[in-house]
DNA sequence: ATTGTTGTCG
């Protein structure tokens, strides 16, 4: 009689407070058994992830002492499923450990939940012992279990093994199926997936959304589309996927005219479209969509912090992120808007942030990970404090393309030339590959230090790399060649460029003419410069000013002249070449 | 309970 009227009064107890309380009256009355139930729900109706919730679970679950081991391997499946549910992978399996190292044999939640965390952290070693435990405890028979290993071995990219794991659960559900499905689209047995599609007796939306959503990744959006028009019953994540296929392809206009279409829009729509206009550098429309969210989560202030600060909008970033801060205080940065501010105030050359970010990822416990802190390197770098940069560098756990781009990049823009080389050297012997910015750091080393043998052998390297230079990498040169004088080699290479030289590269052979008191090139350059800006008043006084360095005064007065009087490009371009 | 969609560094 008591048991169910407890039992009754523990569904309702939904918060930390009130946990306490019931929790007091079990102990008094010795209600042992119960105190599992309570652990569970009091976890069961905490939404979001509260440390404070799991630690109170836990410090009873330590307590029970006349519990069976039934109650307790209930209740450590409970925290452990508390834990996977909310996304705290490493701990789950942690804490699973730990509940198997205490002897308490795991329930089907435990395992479900352990591995879900061990697929979801690529943890293949623990999950295969898992595997064997869930053998060994007679727990293979159960659906979800044997359906959660096809989920492990598929999302791992062992497919074979996800196909025995299937083949052996007697009674496949549409899970099992679809988790079948995702192995196959992760291995890109394309041809098998689109089978075993086929072969599901009843689909339901995520098989749907499987297989759209490889089309939409490989960019083949007519067949996404089309199966996205057949699917007899759409969720959100159906249109966020078809949306996010048209913002890979960069077709924002028919991301858009979907995103207008669908009929309820979640986060997760609003930000896929605003990282979409952040990509195809529309942070107007960005803007607009942000401005008319009604409820901003985390999230989504990542996504337009993140806008600005890739579209060379650093203040907009900062201020954005300020605001953030003030809104509301469930919502707190984490390392990935911390990296995006990194890289606002890298932009703006401010190297002082970098030790508030230090403290701060301290002070609240935030993952300091490897893409955090080669947002912090390049800050370092960029505002040459080497030293802080070096360090970081060396605790990094993975160094990879990015890392070391950087860090040339620094040293490019320092006329570092000894050290980028060394760090190339570096990160070719270990396999990492160089890609574009990598080349404009290490030519802008060169270039600053007058390297121009060097320079040379870097550019024609890049065919080795199977890396095409870009107009930035031409203007490089060509201020490499320009600073030595070699004024002709320079427009020579610029002739020979394979896409049309920018008003950037021919500024730079402007500047190196006026360098060089080269009349010649410096009108040439010029002239260029004003058919492609729609502001020449810039190039103007700087052939002007070569003009008059080889006292031809009258030139440069007439140029002069024509910037005042503001006559149409056209007519100046003919007057003097 | 197990599956699908979103944000970060050069």
């Amino acid at each position: 009689m008591l048991d169910s009227k407890l039992r009754f009064f523990l569904q309702k107890c939904l918060v930390l407070e009130q946990a306490k309380q019931v929790h007091a009256q079990l102990v008094v009355n010795r209600h042992n058994h119960l105190e599992s139930i309570l652990i569970h729900q009091t976890l069961h109706f905490t939404k979001d992830f509260s440390r404070n919730v799991f630690n109170y679970a836990k410090r009873i679950l330590q307590g029970l002492q006349i519990s069976t081991r039934k109650d307790s391997s209930f209740s450590w499946g409970c925290l452990v499923r508390f834990l996977s549910q909310h996304r705290k992978f490493k701990e789950t399996v942690s804490l699973y450990m730990e509940m198997h190292s205490s002897g308490i044999s795991p329930s089907s939640h435990a395992i479900t939940s352990v591995l879900r965390a061990c697929g979801k952290t690529e943890n293949m070693i623990d999950g295969n012992s898992i595997h064997a435990q869930a053998l060994k405890t007679g727990l293979c028979g159960c659906v979800y279990v044997q359906t959660g290993l096809v989920g492990l071995y598929s999302r791992l990219g062992y497919i074979d093994m996800a196909k025995k794991a299937f083949d052996d659960i007697s009674e496949k559900n549409t899970v099992s199926w679809n988790s079948l499905l995702h192995g196959y689209l992760e291995s890109g047995d394309f041809d098998e997936a689109r089978r075993v599609f086929d072969e599901i007796p009843e689909k339901d939306v995520v098989s749907w959304n499987l297989i759209i959503s490889s089309y939409a990744k490989k960019g083949d959006m007519s067949n996404a589309c089309s199966l996205f028009q057949a699917m007899p019953l759409k969720s959100s994540a159906s249109w966020n996927i078809l949306i996010g296929g048209y913002v890979n392809c960069r077709e924002m206009k028919l991301a858009r005219t979907y995103f207008d279409a669908m009929p309820q829009k979640n986060s997760v729509s609003w930000i896929t479209m605003v990282s979409g206009y952040t990509k195809s550098g529309e942070v107007e429309s960005a803007e607009e969509l942000f401005r008319q969210m009604f409820k901003r989560d985390k999230l989504v202030y990542d996504a337009m912090i993140a806008c600005y600060a890739q579209n060379g909008k650093p203040k907009d970033a900062l201020k954005l992120f300020s605001q953030m801060l003030e809104s509301s205080s469930d919502i707190q940065p984490d390392e990935i808007t911390l990296s995006s501010v990194v890289s606002a105030y890298s932009q703006l050359g401010d190297t002082s942030f970098g030790s508030w970010v230090e403290s701060y990822v301290t002070e609240h416990g935030i993952k300091f990970d490897d893409l955090l802190v080669t947002s912090l390197i390049d800050l370092y770098m960029k505002g040459g404090d080497f030293d802080k940069a070096f360090k970081l560098f060396s605790k990094l756990h993975k160094k990879d393309t990015v890392s070391y781009s950087a860090m040339i990049m620094g040293c490019g823009i320092n006329g570092k030339a000894m050290e980028a080389n060394t760090l190339f050297k570096e990160m070719v012997e270990k396999k990492i590959l160089p890609n574009l910015v990598t080349f404009t750091g290490l030519l802008s080393a060169y270039s600053h230090s007058g390297l121009v043998q060097e320079g040379y052998k870097c550019f024609n390297s890049m065919k080795d790399y199977n890396l095409e230079p870009s107009a930035d990498h031409y203007g490089i040169m060509v201020d490499m060649l320009g600073r030595a004088g070699r004024l002709e080699e320079a427009y020579e290479l610029i002739k020979s460029m394979p896409m049309q030289a920018n008003a950037g590269v021919w500024g730079t052979l402007l500047l190196a003419s006026g360098l060089h008191n080269n009349v010649e090139f410096g009108e040439i350059a010029c002239r260029h410069c004003v058919e492609l800006e729609t502001d020449p008043s810039g190039y103007l006084s700087r052939l002007a000013n070569i003009y008059t360095s080889v006292g031809r005064w009258d030139d440069a007065r007439k140029v002069r002249e024509a910037m005042e009087e503001k006559k149409l490009r056209k007519t100046l371009g003919c007057s003097w070449v």
